[in-house]
DNA sequence: GGTAGCATGATTATCCCA
DNA sequence: TGGGATAATCATGCTACC
């Protein structure tokens, strides 16, 4: 356990800043045109992030053995409504050239998968914050992002934080040895019928209240798939609808996608009002709006977020390899946005001349942001979770390369 | 070929108690 | 402090059906 939260770190961590700086949450700017901030230069001597008894360690060297440990709770560097306190994240000097950035991936990953995620992103301390803080169900996650975390606000209205201010209509039938308040994670899978039927079954078929037994079963059964009582004895599987409202996302934003597809996508997406939450402080930076870069876009998680904190876009690069993802992306932004979508399937297409050709065409990007694949990371996955190197999550390395490939001609520009 | 239904543990972290 | 118990987890692959 080499790290520590980053929330706690302060100015007086480290005597010597040669190779970091304070984030300077007046640096980035793109209306009054792209100023060229001084940023000192890269040293090749890494210093470490960790204080106190965490100090010691350090997240570069050999990275794949290390583990980052797991924030309790996990609130990142700070809910909405905590008391103001000091937060001055050290960041790499060469980690803050424009554009922001932001990315994201499960918290339970593998062992030592975060370590070199973050070793990958310029040694920069992931944020893990579980969205149970902001909707009425966990989503264990963890970012890392160069944006300031001063000055972040919410989301309005504020949603619900528990399953029955959510869903009231389902009181009625729900037992009181359920004593679920909040539902786990939306996974990419629901429940099956013959399952809720097995469970409706082991009900009527037991005592009132059932015995210690049949409870037990129950009750392991409907926190693995987030069931609902929706009547004496019967339990259900959320629907998408439910999914997209806890999710943050407007009503029907999968509408077209088949029962399936809309399950995957939604497991896979973005909790909105969590990535709203920290991308807040763009607002007030960017009153002229943003071209922004999004890769593995899936179901326009962060376009939402953005959306809904007022934030125009004067153009969004979306990347995203599953079609029925882009369809309900292009479909949602055709109805709410006026600026332009360009739409890429792969994101090993965005070669490094593509990305120059895009960022003549269009001035830069003011954010890169994105989630790349858990395949491989997720704790749900029986029979590849093999870590950073598999199949689809190794396709993290494309995001760090799109943005290097951004900041060094951007630097450039 | 596309879709839906279904069955399929392991890894990781945390809690609790001796 | 160590070990067992408990809990959570952006999923994959097979089969049937249209």
């Amino acid at each position: 356990m080499w790290y520590t939260p980053m929330h706690v770190l302060v100015d007086s961590i480290y005597a010597s800043q040669a190779d970091h700086e304070v984030l300077d949450e007046n640096r980035f700017s793109s209306c009054v045109g792209r100023k060229k901030a001084r940023f000192t230069e890269d040293s090749k001597k890494r210093k470490r992030y960790g204080g106190g008894a965490h100090g010691s360690q350090s997240p570069w060297d050999g990275g794949h053995e290390e583990s980052i440990s797991l924030p309790k709770p996990m609130v990142g560097f700070g809910l909405p409504g905590d008391r103001p306190r000091s937060v001055s994240r050290l960041l790499p000097a060469h980690s803050m050239r424009a554009p922001f950035f932001y990315y994201e991936n499960v918290a339970l990953a593998t062992k030592g998968a975060w370590a070199e995620i973050s070793r990958c992103l310029y040694g920069i301390e992931p944020e893990f914050v579980d969205s149970k803080y902001f909707c009425a169900a966990l989503r264990k996650r963890g970012y890392i992002h160069n944006l300031p975390t001063e000055g972040r606000s919410v989301l309005r209205p504020i949603p619900p934080k528990t399953i029955f201010e959510a869903f009231p209509q389902y009181e009625t039938w729900w037992p009181s040895w359920d004593q679920r308040r909040q539902f786990n994670c939306l996974q990419t899978c629901m429940a099956s019928a013959k399952l809720t039927e097995r469970i409706h079954r082991a009900l009527a078929n037991s005592s009132d209240p059932p015995t210690q037994a049949v409870q037990k079963y129950v009750l392991e059964e409907c926190r693995k798939w987030n069931l609902v009582w929706i009547g004496k004895n019967k339990v259900a599987a959320l629907d998408s609808l439910e999914m997209e409202f806890l999710l943050g996302y407007p009503r029907d934003h999968t509408r077209g996608a088949s029962k399936k597809k809309k399950d995957k996508c939604l497991g896979n997406s973005f909790q909105v009002d969590t990535v709203a939450f920290h991308l807040s402080v763009l607002k007030d930076r960017f009153p002229c709006g943003m071209n922004v870069l999004s890769l593995f876009s899936g179901i326009g998680g962060a376009e939402v977020a953005l959306h809904k904190l007022g934030i125009r876009m004067k153009t969004v690069v979306s990347v995203e390899i599953c079609d029925a993802s882009r369809n309900i992306l292009r479909t949602w932004w055709d109805q709410t946005q006026e600026g332009t979508l360009i739409e890429f399937r792969d994101v090993q297409s965005l070669t490094h001349e593509k990305i120059a050709s895009l960022i003549r065409q269009l001035g830069g990007f003011d954010l890169v942001i994105g989630g790349s694949p858990c395949n491989n990371l997720a704790g749900s996955n029986r029979h590849h979770r093999v870590g950073l190197e598999g199949d689809q999550s190794v396709l993290f390395r494309d995001y760090v390369r799109i943005l290097n490939s951004v900041k060094s001609i951007m630097a450039n520009v």
